[in-house]
DNA sequence: AGACACCCATAAAACGTTTCAATCGCGGCC
DNA sequence: GGCCGCGATTGAAACGTTTTATGGGTGTCT
């Protein structure tokens, strides 16, 4: 009952046994090799004394420590958890467990993340980074820790895993286009985000290669729900000859803020205006109205991460590093989806 | 350049260095009592070799992990999350680091992650089990390691920290029979869930209380937004004449469900129907109508936790549990903000 | 009965660190 | 000049496992 003093070791369940403290180790890791009367007698000892392996001897001796861990942006972010819990299932199926360390994005958290990790001696680390190129992260990688990025490309000497935010934006202004709308707006910021700056250069490669239509370009400050209701005041302002008829959203959480500013000021979705978002987070589909939205692999993503890093860790140092592009789908709803004028009650 | 074989160890640094392994030690935890010249000589071979400590033989010899780990039921719930970031607070004061695993409501799962983490020595563990009363749980205390339960309650053998939800209803329901309803409505379940349970005997005690209104129990299945809406849907089919003019609803899913149904429906809220929450999450005030909502102090909830957890771990075995209590606060938004018909001038 | 496997169990070495007692060199003091 | 003290460095022990070589006992075959 009162264990108080130091955990009991092999060597007490060994003397409890009256055994040596190879055969309690043998009980533990071949019991096949060892009599069933001793292996009884050894494991009622270790239930006796409560005894629980001591995985810092373990993995100094011989071993390997069977983890690894995702160090997230964002752990509140419900993109990053489903990413998560993609990696999760990678892991499992390998027989690993995963530690999530949150960065916060905060670049001095995830340095202390980084050095806990690489001296924990973990199998390896997925990392969605605070800052795309950071020399940490490729010294970490020479020492010979197996590393991925997730959802931030990587140069030759990484695996990365992403999704391509051109071919979103390409596929969102696509749809907006063939629905009939001509002036079309991209909401969203700051460009330093390559996420961002990779949308709107697939918005406009869409524009140019239908040859029809117009980009407006409504910069935000960041991608939040009250900068939506921000951008969505701003293009309500705008008189209704220029006004864009369709606003695509950098975010949901962009294009939330934006559908509800706009059923305050009494214009109808999508009759007056058409929207879509991005990242097809759960509540798009919960909105007011349903939310036409770019999804994204989240899943695949993180068990595609997880299993390439598998895949570098059991590798014997032969690895060519990989740079996994995943594509974006459309969801459409309600947002986009033009609704006969007359509506049944 | 090329590591491939086994990380560097003291011992190589040391004979890098051409001194001994003590004095390496020394150099790494008590560079007061080294020469300023040799520790310089030391500190660039490390650099050199790319030195790094192994924790496990560290922690075998002396120690301490250094970290704790918060086992949480469901990553993707932003209520976990925001948790999540109080115990991180509170365990970044203490210098500790956090590792996040995510049992997913899966029972196998969080037993393995019990293990490891035993097994791994760390400081403590914070844990929202999967069910309540877990022998693992106490028995794992009971070996030594501090436990803390979040979001759940605990028998006098551990701490816990919680927030009252029968004062949550309490608050609810008061401010429903406040603002001039009477037919009040429950929206939520199974009852089985303690939480549920709890809010709505709160529900009754406030309506008891005030010797006015009546309570109508909806049951769903469980507490997202496609039950909403179905919610929604079982409301509006109730004849108006008895049907409840404000529901509560056991979570800010269902409520946000089944608001979006009353919107499709075209009641108004909050002039038809008023609505009230649970949890206050981001969306809460994002929504169509902004929504009433009982708030829990998540922050704070998972701040404390880590800080009880700490002070079981440096209590030096003395240490009587404690079982926190929170109170939840009600945020008035627009759902459910009117002007009460029946006011005496 | 003796040799031979064979199965079980044992003892000892090794993993990489921390810590502590011991040593060494050296200048100052009497 | 020997002694002391002091700061800097060293060597060895210990932490709790896993693993390998070794040993002892039992039963079988000849």
């Amino acid at each position: 009952m009162v264990a108080a003093q130091g955990a009991p070791s092999m060597k007490n369940v060994a003397a409890h046994a009256g055994v040596s403290l190879g055969t309690v180790s043998n009980v533990l890791n071949r019991p096949e090799m060892v009599s069933e009367r001793t292996r009884r007698r050894v494991q009622s000892s270790i239930d006796a004394l409560g005894f629980v392996r001591n995985d810092s001897a373990r993995q100094l001796r011989g071993g390997t420590s069977r983890t690894l861990a995702y160090v997230v942006l964002d752990a509140s972010n419900p993109f990053f958890t489903d990413v998560a819990m993609g990696v999760q299932e990678g892991a499992d199926a390998a027989g690993l467990a995963v530690y999530l360390c949150n960065s916060g994005e905060n670049s001095d958290r995830q340095a202390a993340y980084l050095d806990l990790l690489e001296q924990q001696r973990v199998e390896g680390v997925l990392i969605t980074p605070v800052h795309a190129e950071d020399p940490r992260i490729a010294a970490l990688a020479a020492r010979g820790t197996p590393v991925v990025l997730v959802d931030r490309a990587s140069g030759p000497g990484l695996c990365s895993v992403t999704v391509d935010d051109v071919l979103g934006g390409d596929l969102a202004v696509t749809h907006l286009l063939d629905t009939g709308h001509r002036r079309i707006a991209f909401v969203g910021g700051p460009r330093a985000i390559g996420q961002v700056a990779d949308r709107i250069a697939g918005a406009e490669q869409a524009i140019s290669r239908a040859g029809a239509g117009t980009l407006t370009i409504l910069d935000t400050a960041a991608l939040n729900v009250a900068e939506g209701r921000r951008a969505g005041e701003r293009l309500a302002g705008l008189p209704s000859a220029h006004r864009p008829t369709a606003p695509f959203c950098a975010n949901d959480l962009l294009a939330l803020g934006l559908l509800q500013q706009m059923v305050r000021l009494g214009l109808r979705v999508p009759d007056d205006l058409a929207i879509v978002g991005y990242d097809d987070i759960e509540f798009a589909e919960a909105a007011a109205v349903p939310l036409t939205s770019v999804s994204q692999p989240r899943h695949l993503l993180g068990r595609t991460a997880a299993e390439l890093l598998l895949s570098e860790a059991r590798g014997d140092g032969a690895h060519d590093h990989q740079q996994l592009v995943f594509a974006p789908e459309l969801v459409v709803r309600a947002s986009t989806r033009l609704i006969p004028v007359s509506r049944p009650v």
